[in-house]
DNA sequence: CTATTTGTTAGAGTGCACTCTAAGTCAACT
DNA sequence: AGTTGACTTAGAGTGCACTCTAACAAATAG
């Protein structure tokens, strides 16, 4: 078991020092144990919960969404349903949001044609 | 040729009379005229322009890009070249991005299917 | 031993994109 | 003529997700 300090945590994970401390103000990490000066140690534990959460946000899960997450994932295993459940729900919400993205995109390219081809657009 | 109110425009659109306001101070849309009253007055031409303005937005460029585009567009035909490199380089983003997102959802995707399977994750 | 670096905290500030408020005007209905 | 409702403006407020500041403590380098 290997123990990282928060700057290592920052360049694994690609958050800076500030965010981290951010994140477990907001309870988006489970508890950070602190050595005898008070710093945080960080464990393998914690890098892998951080890099799922970096999985979550950039899906754009709302940090109070992935705030619940944590906290049932905290609460044990009695919470995988709930688990479960909201992740399920999550991703339907980025598939919509992938194929409206899409949708848009096609809208864009039209245009870039229509800019290629005359020009000029109608 | 047809004119529209702020309400049949936010209708069409999908935007709130607030956003519609907001949008043109922004200069994210024409000028747009005003009636006896002084009462907004849309025509075709700025229903079109919102609804692309839509898609670049549902996309992720930020209002003061688009805003760059309308200017570009207003100032007329000499700015297709820089209009059509303002849309390329968008595109090229919303496709980063869009790999982004799936590559995410990949993750979670797996997560998922972890608790589906042992009703529990690692 | 001193200076620098790296960490700590609570809390304030930032940027984005709306979203709403207040105070007022104007048109249409009763 | 009065009331309702939709509109107008400038500007303030909101929510999100950081991002930074100030004041301080501790570890390391010279």
């Amino acid at each position: 078991m290997s123990y990282y300090d928060i700057t290592q945590v920052a360049e694994e994970t690609g958050l800076t020092a500030h965010t981290l401390r951010y994140y477990e103000k907001e309870s988006l990490v489970p508890e950070v144990p602190r050595d005898s000066g008070g710093r945080r140690r960080y464990g393998d534990l914690h890098l892998r919960v951080l890099k799922f959460v970096n999985a979550l946000r950039a899906t754009g899960m709302p940090i109070r969404e992935v705030k619940r997450y944590l906290v049932l994932y905290e609460t044990g295993e009695q919470t995988f349903d709930e688990r479960l459940e909201l992740l399920k729900s999550h991703r339907e919400i980025v598939k919509e949001q992938l194929s409206s993205v899409k949708a848009n995109l096609r809208i864009i390219d039209l245009k870039i044609k229509s800019y290629e081809k005359i020009g000029a657009p109608k």
